[in-house]
DNA sequence: TTGAAAGCGGTACCAT
DNA sequence: ATGGTACCGCTTTCAA
């Protein structure tokens, strides 16, 4: 393996001048550093970053916790950051966070994350204060993509003011049944603190209240963000004493198994039944379905890039919460009140 | 940040001591070895890596090559090489690669990845003969998952057989008349190199060569791993002249697209024409579609699991190629021919 | 503009 | 069983 030395020995000139050179450093004369590439890209020669990262205390690198790249929304986000910071020279770790306590502590903690990476950026989930004080203490910058931590930066869609506008383009169509169908993530990740569901929740409360609307109980139901969980929570529904005639799904993967359990009682949509929901997700233009989207690759590459503000900022940036503007997009699933 | 200088220090050892003890290497008293545990985890110590990497040679990383963690089928077998590698203290970057030749020859032939990372996971894609010499000269451990790669090891499905076994299953019911939905990748990855969608189609063929029925042209048709592709392709399919009684598609994705087709045809599933895919991705249940399963989670792990131990081998292994068996699930998408 | 040399924080060999 | 110490490969003063 070709080291700095060697292309060092074959130009004639110091490592010193090398390294100035490869990394566009001033103080190189133009003849030298043409030289310098010249050689060292004829001997393929690139930098250990691992050396690199000890001298320098840099590690080019940003961590990314997120809870399951499955999702059609983190496998997004990962996405949109892994594009940006691949592009400035930065790497991407992934790390997967599990609902197990000692796990997760590990993670957070001790030095697991601190010393192998410049920043972190953290996915959806709320960490405990605990986490939030550890991973400050560490210096690196941070920012929440999808969530929120107060003192942090973050990248989000407004969650509340999304939902009242889901609910608000239901009442515009003379809706006043509407009943919301909100997410609990699945088990795996309960108790790993998300925010989105509940402030999606709020945001249906507070346009219903806008609206004069009634709030009955029985039309709160919660799926775990995906179609199955939607499907039966929404079976649920369309058996209660009166029936909605519109349904806001915090998830478009939810409000896909809306779709399906209201056809599958022999009702039509939108016809009985309006469904909208949130994410614009892959699916949802083969569905046909109204949705309030977020540019989900987008957000990881905004928080991708505060990262890298930060990192090369001399002085500590203050947070910044980015707020993301989302769109309604009407589609085949909501219709005026028949 | 505290060192290992600070721990030696405290408990009055050496470095040495230290980080034998740390590590779990023999020739360290039992009692020091508890007191050096007990001091370094009081004081929240943990090795660098990038010093620990730079000394020993090993990064304790695996790089992983993606084309696009968003595709179930990708974001499903990075998940399983997360959890295995993290439980095994070995940490996971993600590499997307692009279609862009320019990026993705910085990625193989340069040292980008193999300066950094102790072995290559590669999902899906062919890698081009340079790019296969270039891994091999640095030496370290490889595998394909979800393809194959003459001289690397591998973890995949049987493509061929697996679709000669959807296909047979189709022929079982009765159905003489089986079109094939293949697969290109979306323009973003055409070039990319996979090897899936020709291997299926070489399986369709197969099993209808074997049944004794007729290949026509007609209705091989190609989608793009969508859903929304599948439905394009699909109402081609239903066009022609003669129409097929069922259709083998090359992904779940692309069969819930043809099922969509086919309903708004006014045609019923499986009444009138069957529909069978393959992955029992994780809408499929929810679509009632029946389907071939491939473990993609555990097609990760397997693959993680084999670079570890040939990273623990003192010999070099020799490339195994592992077929995962996959499993034909009857759900009500396919029925005996009307 | 360039070079010499002292680290960066560990690991691993060789003594003891 | 333990300690001393030469590296690992690069970055970064400081001097020239």
């Amino acid at each position: 393996m070709t080291g700095i030395k060697d292309v060092a020995r074959e130009v004639g000139v110091s490592t010193a001048t090398v390294s100035r050179a490869l990394r566009g450093l001033p103080r190189v004369s133009p003849d030298t550093r043409e030289r310098v590439l010249e050689v060292a890209g004829r001997m393929g020669y690139v930098a250990s970053p691992h050396a690199a990262s000890l001298a320098s205390g840099q590690t080019r690198a940003i961590g990314v916790v997120v809870p399951n790249v499955t999702r059609w929304f983190f496998g997004s986000i990962v996405h949109g950051a892994e594009e940006l910071l691949r592009e400035e020279g930065y790497d991407l770790l992934l790390y997967s966070v599990v609902a197990d306590p000692a796990a997760r502590k590990r993670l957070f903690s001790t030095h697991l994350l601190s010393k192998r990476v410049d920043a972190v950026m953290v996915l959806a989930l709320r960490p405990t204060p605990e986490e939030v004080e550890a991973l400050d203490r560490t210096g690196s910058p941070t920012v929440v993509v999808g969530g929120a931590v107060p003192g942090w930066s973050s990248v989000r869609i407004d969650d509340v003011e999304t939902a009242a506008t889901a609910v608000r383009h239901l009442v515009g169509l003379g809706h006043t049944r509407i009943a919301h169908l909100g997410g609990v993530p699945d088990p795996e990740h309960a108790g790993l603190g998300f925010s989105a569901p509940g402030d999606r929740l709020a945001g249906y409360r507070m346009a219903m209240q806008e609206a004069g609307l009634p709030i009955e109980p029985d039309w709160e139901v919660t799926g775990d963000f995906t179609a199955l969980g939607g499907l039966t929570a929404c079976r649920l529904l369309l058996s209660a004493s009166t029936r909605p005639t519109a349904i806001f799904a915090g998830s478009d993967e939810m409000a896909i198994g809306a779709a399906q359990a209201i056809r599958e009682a022999g009702l039509d949509v939108p016809g009985d039944i309006s469904v909208i929901g949130i994410d614009n997700h892959e699916l949802s233009e083969y569905f046909d379905l109204t949705t309030m989207a977020q540019p989900a690759p987008e957000l990881g590459r905004l928080g991708a890039r505060m990262l890298l503000d930060a990192l090369h900022s001399e002085t500590p940036l203050r947070p910044v919460e980015t707020i993301v503007p989302t769109q309604l997009i009407v589609r085949g699933t909501t219709a005026r009140v028949g």
